[in-house]
DNA sequence: AGTGTTATTGCGAATCGTTCGCAATAAGCC
DNA sequence: GGCTTATTGCGAACGATTCGCAATAACACT
């Protein structure tokens, strides 16, 4: 029986995405659970922002067994270890969480079609200086959340 | 008995108070009530950004018979009506009001002593701008909240 | 692989801010 | 002064999040 293919490791994205949290929980010297790594990979292949509700909904469809309290606890080491933002869009929305991109701190919420984008960008470094150099003001987090219309919802020409 | 002084309707703040009150409800056709009067009042005197619940006990304190559910229903109504701005300072605090004064929405919370600075400013007109110009979104509500240490808080002198 | 240590889970109950349903009350109008 | 109907007061309900604690499972060591 030949080698045919040595299975040269290839690259598998799923391994990928659990060796991140793996690694980052090691780290810190936290476990890497079975309610760690399915609320993970939830967030991991979500499109949007999630509610607390939402990750435990489709984590319980990946696992059954998932339970709310240890995706809360998840959810809330995430977001300490930087691996996760969570982000409190509207005033009586429930808090939503995301897989933490270097540097999106910058939400549009369209009114009309509820769509949320996120913004790199200049923006927020423009705020952060002018505060430093204006106000003395050492910002450490700056969030911030921008409720209109977008583009494709606003009315580009007056008919 | 001459009538010495026809009491020339001397400024009296509490009055005015009142009536900015009294007017914005007939404007549009809510009645002045007790707990509404009471709760503004206390809002329209207070130094600071406060929960419900410091509204309501500040409010008790004034008229012992006012009722939770009515100061919740009094703050909404009067964010409304544009008369308070309601806040939702920190993740896990609960929201905040105070009376609307037309431009600040812009707060910086310093996370050394707690105080919260309000900002009217140049900077959310130039966030309004930035992304009318460089996103077509045009925005309606801008919520800046920006957290750090506060001049006083950051040391000036590294000593 | 087997074992010990201790972080983590799962469960339900508790908490906290906020809202609701509904009968009783009172504002504003005639 | 009486009528109409918005508003109140009360307590119960709610939804998101957290907690306490015994049971479980990760990881380190052998």
């Amino acid at each position: 029986m030949p080698t045919l293919s040595p299975t040269p490791a290839p690259y598998d994205p799923a391994e990928a995405m659990d060796r991140i949290l793996g690694e980052a929980l090691r780290r810190h010297d936290r476990r890497l659970t079975v309610p760690r790594r399915t609320v993970w990979r939830t967030l991991y292949t979500a499109d949007e922002h999630l509610t607390a509700g939402q990750v435990t909904e489709r984590a319980q469809a990946a696992d059954p067994g998932t339970n709310r309290a240890s995706v809360y606890r998840a959810l809330s080491l995430f977001t300490e270890l930087g691996l996760v933002r969570e982000s409190h869009l509207g005033a009586d929305q429930p808090a939503r969480w995301e897989i933490a991109h270097a540097d999106d701190q910058f939400h549009l919420v369209c009114e009309e079609c509820g769509q949320v984008d996120h913004h790199a960008g200049r923006l927020v470094e423009q705020v952060r200086s002018h505060l430093a150099n204006q106000h003395g003001f050492k910002a450490r987090k700056v969030e911030l959340h921008v409720s209109g219309q977008c583009a494709r919802c606003s009315p580009p020409n007056p008919d």
